[in-house]
DNA sequence: CGTTCGTTTGAATCCCATCAATTGTGGTGG
DNA sequence: CCACCACAATTGATGGGATTCAAACGAACG
């Protein structure tokens, strides 16, 4: 059994832990193609050494993700099957929609429903019951491994989202 | 409802996110007495500017609160309610015995076992029951507002707990 | 008159037992 | 990989009683 504890778009920055920190206590893996450019930790180092700018930013970056942390464990800890899954929803939705790497045509969610359920700390069984059940009460359309949105503003109600936590338009 | 997403020793830096972010989504408050000092964010700053060393080392606290947070999404999204208190009893424990402002007599653990579950994302009631049986399965002592560990090496297997993630010895 | 010492009171906290609801398990088929 | 079902287990909800602790009070005594 497995935890997925972070999602990251196109574009973002990954795994910065590895700069500071010796040993590594998670691993990485990708949901869909697509390419990854690594950079060594004495180029970075240097870097952010020259021009402090970066490094000022990297370390806003990293304190935002500790926000998001802290509203997933609120998420798992304190919220049932339903508002779990929608508020997970609405926060892929709009980190979805405010990439400037993606075409944030329509909504498309690429996990299987054992991926959602290890990143909501539900069992496979359990996310189908409840997708199925926001989709009986108009909130989502669930098709093979793709979930669209039917009502933002109810799936916002039903999963207590408040986007604030996010920090947007503060992306360093 | 409330969710504990973070707990602090004596002489640990609170709060950095202040530094850099505008909005709080998160309070704090003292389980015990004390004594709290605040540093303005221009005076820090300017320490940074002037000394990377000092910025370097609050970076790498970032990231080790970070892997922490990971950890605890883990926790209270993965584990029965058993296994999910030990480990946080572990945690507890290793991170008070490693705290150079604590005197690391005994094990007491300032909580009520309200707020003990405000930080596993448990019921008060359930709190109460699981921590019978571990003392019934001989790993701890429970009496008014006071844990006392019996088997610390019990409590670990229980917990599933292996402190690597708490990248002790690197507190920058 | 002020001090000392019990008593009362009330607020937290803990403990326990029952019942109900959410969530997990296992299995089948598409 | 998704959907669905029946059943089991964990956890939550509720209510009542026991315990501790401290504040408030009052009576006896110097």
């Amino acid at each position: 059994l497995r935890q997925i504890v972070s999602l990251h778009n196109p574009g973002e920055a990954l795994d910065l832990q590895q700069l500071l920190l010796d040993v590594a206590d998670h691993s990485l893996r990708m949901l869909t193609g697509g390419e990854v450019a690594t950079v060594g930790h004495r180029v970075l180092l240097d870097l952010i050494a020259r021009r402090p700018e970066v490094g000022s930013a990297i370390f806003k970056a990293t304190l935002i993700e500790g926000s998001i942390f802290r509203e997933w464990v609120l998420n798992v800890g304190r919220r049932d099957a339903r508002t779990r899954i929608a508020h997970f929803l609405c926060e892929f939705y709009v980190r979805l929609r405010k990439s400037p790497w993606v075409e944030a045509e329509g909504f498309d969610l690429p996990m299987t429903q054992e991926q959602l359920a290890d990143v909501t700390g539900l069992t496979p069984v359990h996310i189908n019951r409840t997708l199925k059940g926001l989709e009986k009460e108009g909130l989502i359309r669930c098709s093979r491994r793709s979930i669209a949105l039917v009502s933002w503003r109810g799936l916002q109600e039903a999963g207590q989202f408040d986007g604030r936590y996010l920090h947007l338009g503060q992306a360093a």
